[in-house]
DNA sequence: GCCAACGTTGGC
DNA sequence: GCCAACGTTGGC
């Protein structure tokens, strides 16, 4: 069993949204990055441990511990022009673009990225690198110990 | 809104 | 295949 680190802008789909859609499910929509792309399709299994974490909002952290709920298939929105995720070069027949159905177990009190900074036992979890602009990234057992 | 970091694109 | 230009991410 692995574990992940998944970015969502609440915005766009907070845990709140995801716990409040059926079976507290959400499909993954718009990845559009090879690396997050690849790990959803070569490493990811059903039962895979995930951190929701909240980006691109007032207090970015982790806020929910989740699981992935369904092997990878492709994204619908990347076929939809009316969607900010269209793909024009991507077809049907050979989808770039994939997802993962993301199931919200629980709600945990919000870990802020200012906290996760200030404990050493979390010093090389990726989403604290410099830099880091990864959507998706894979979380070490020991971290996850750390923080479910 | 700023800007550092990084990925992608495209000319050559 | 190189690399400059450009676009995006995401914290602050």
């Amino acid at each position: 069993m692995n574990y992940w680190l998944m970015k969502s802008e609440p915005t766009e789909c907070s845990v709140d949204d995801a716990l409040a859609a059926p079976a507290a499910t959400v499909p993954w929509t718009g990845v559009r990055n090879y690396q997050a792309r690849n790990f959803m399709r070569d490493a990811m299994r059903v039962g895979d441990g995930v951190l929701f974490y909240h980006s691109s909002c007032a207090e970015p952290g982790i806020v929910g511990i989740a699981r992935v709920a369904s092997a990878s298939r492709p994204d619908p929105t990347q076929f939809d022009p009316k969607s900010p995720y269209f793909d024009p070069a991507s077809t049907p027949v050979a989808p770039r673009w994939l997802l993962v159905d993301v199931q919200v177990l629980r709600k945990i009190p919000p870990l802020p990225l200012t906290e996760l900074r200030t404990r050493p036992e979390l010093a090389d979890l990726l989403v604290l690198k410099r830099g880091n602009r990864l959507s998706i990234t894979p979380v070490a057992p020991h971290h996850w110990q750390a923080i479910t």
